[in-house]
RNA sequence: GCGCCCGUAGCUCAAUUGGAUAGAGCAACGGACUUCGGAUCCGUAGGUUGUAGGUUCGACUCCUGUCGGGCGCACCA
């Protein structure tokens, strides 16, 4: 709808121009602020600009009238314009709000650790990740999500060592002495247990065992996230492996070298990353000839640069952000567009409990399960709450809070909404086959915006994505339930002489409510 | 100490990315057809946008300082 605005306002005026949605309804569908702009160049006033300009779009079709109000020009769309919109919008359910953008993306998100289950801080960006995936593919983008499996370094040492120090404990009741650092939390005593079971228990008699448990740990862990990633809809395209990548280590550092950005200082070798902003310069390889985390960044992004994608973007948790320039450094370093990378930080979750603040910490074990709050609340209430804020705020909210199952749950309010509509139809006796061809004319003001706001979908979803702010979605959703309620409670429907309008009326708004909530991995409910 | 993010109604958050009178929900108070489902709707109250300056026709939005909160500051991952 906005696209095809554009188109006809472009024709006229013959330049660029802001199109913005007016604060007040009443003044129009849309308006332009250019009159104030073009003011000192013409040295006329604004007013007197906006009078001339409205005079071009006299003989328009889409649009009903164009007025000047105070520098603004306000434009109205034609009746005939939005019902055939509306028309072809319930016939073509599936197209509506879609689009044809061709660029290709490689969507990286999660990508949790495998030595334990996900906690509520990557449920953010687990949701923002599948939610921008849906939206995209539904936008045209040519999007692949992928999941980065740190399955190299210490930390899959460490988590053999935890299970393999708890099955001696608790299977072979032998006292042992913990290490400083270990995983905690009862998921590691669950494993050894399992582990005795399949592998038997003599498996924690020799130490040397270690290692066949850290990968034997960390599949069970995978097939775990997976599962709980599952409970919420989330299921990704492809798993990438840190470890696998090694082998490519020999060729991407060959490319770093190239560069002329690395250099040799007490043995190691450096990246030197303060050339692109980075606080200080990085090791790459230790004194023992090991190579560091970033390698693996280095060898991950330069796999990913080479499978030829127009865009990249990494969701990842707000604690990493100081991880950003290093890596953009290594990708430039590698020959690469370092603009191409795009980094989506979600901000921290803090998750209280009847006002008890939790500390969510993955090493110390006293994390909040992402599953114990999905039991909780569900997967349809998490998700829109988790998507109502910017991801780059901190996000505050009480457990508690979601139990109540009334209207302070946003995700009641629109499932009320769209299942009232299924229960005019009913009550009606009529379907959208009936109904369809009706034309929508001489609306009251209630019912014109209502249908104004129902067709709005496809630009708030353009709108979302690029901004990648995915609660002006949710905002939209919520406003448009509302406008829904107002109509029902002011308008009789059923035996009306109007009927047959309003029911098309509403079953373009369930058109809007389904795909909306279908793009953030919600069903819309036809009954309560 | 340095860097990044945030600060908007009592609480949780929006604000078309520099545009018209800063808006919703929750909480509070007062109302609505013996109901096409009242799980809804309408109204009242609530603001010097943390604070002090600057940029311009115009600032919650951009710049500088300052205060407060969070996160980070590894050859760990």
């Amino acid at each position: 709808m906005k696209k095809r605005v554009i188109q006809a306002v472009r024709d006229e005026l013959q330049r660029e121009f802001i199109l913005e949605k007016p604060k007040d309804l009443s003044f129009g569908h849309y308006a332009t602020p250019i009159a104030f702009s073009l003011a000192k160049e013409l040295r006329k006033s604004p007013m007197v600009i906006a009078d001339e300009l409205c005079k071009k779009f006299e003989n328009s079709v889409i649009f009903k009238e164009v007025t000047s109000v105070k520098g603004y020009i306000n434009f109205k769309l034609s009746e005939d314009f939005l019902d055939e919109y509306a028309s072809w919008a319930i016939a073509n359910e599936k197209d509506f709000a879609s689009s044809d953008n061709n660029q290709s993306i490689l969507l990286e998100y999660v990508s949790a650790n495998p030595t334990g289950p996900l906690h509520i801080g990557h449920a953010r960006g687990a949701i923002l990740g599948d939610s921008l995936y849906r939206i995209g593919n539904h936008l045209g983008y040519k999007i692949t999500s992928e999941y980065y499996v740190n399955d190299a370094g210490s930390q899959m040492a460490m988590l053999g060592l935890s299970i393999f120090l708890a099955g001696k404990q608790n299977v072979l009741k032998i006292d042992v002495e913990w290490p400083e650092e270990f995983y905690r939390g009862e998921y590691i005593f669950d494993l050894a247990n399992d582990a005795s079971e399949e592998l038997g228990s003599s498996i924690f008699e020799d130490d040397k065992n270690i290692e066949k448990l850290s990968t034997w740990g960390k599949n069970k862990m995978i097939e775990l996230i997976k599962s709980n990633l599952a409970d919420i809809g989330i299921e990704f395209e492809q798993f990438v492996s840190e470890k696998s990548l090694y082998c490519d280590w020999d060729n991407s550092f060959k490319k770093l070298e190239n560069s002329d950005k690395t250099y040799q200082e007490g043995g190691k070798t450096w990246i030197r990353s303060t050339d692109l902003g980075d606080e200080k310069d990085r090791v790459v390889i230790r004194e023992d000839g090991r190579p560091t985390y970033l390698a693996g960044d280095v060898i991950y992004h330069d796999n990913k640069y080479q499978r030829g994608y127009d865009h990249y973007i990494n969701i990842w948790g707000a604690d990493h952000h100081g991880y950003i320039s290093r890596v953009k450094a290594a990708i430039n370093f590698l020959g690469y567009d370092e603009k191409k990378l795009e980094v989506i930080l979600a901000q921290m979750v803090a998750l209280l409990k009847g006002g008890e603040p939790y500390k969510m910490s993955k090493r110390a074990g006293n994390f909040i399960l992402m599953s114990d709050v999905v039991r909780d609340v569900g997967s349809d209430a998490l998700r829109f709450v988790f998507l109502s804020k910017k991801s780059d705020t901190h996000l505050d909210f009480d457990v508690d809070m979601f139990k109540q199952k009334d209207s302070s749950n946003p995700i009641f309010y629109i499932n009320y909404a769209h299942a009232r509509i299924n229960q005019i139809f009913n009550k009606s006796g009529k379907t959208v086959e009936d109904v369809k061809n009706v034309k929508l004319e001489n609306l009251n003001d209630d019912g014109a915006n209502l249908l104004y706001s129902a067709l709005l979908l496809p630009e708030v979803l353009e709108d979302a994505f690029e901004s990648r702010q995915l609660q002006k979605l949710t905002e939209y959703l919520k406003t448009l339930s509302a406008s829904l309620h107002k109509f029902y409670n002011e308008n009789r429907v059923v035996g009306d002489k109007d009927e047959e309008k309003f029911l098309k009326l509403f079953a373009m708004v369930g058109v809007s409510l389904r795909t909306g909530l279908n793009l953030i991995g919600i069903k819309a409910k036809d009954k309560m």
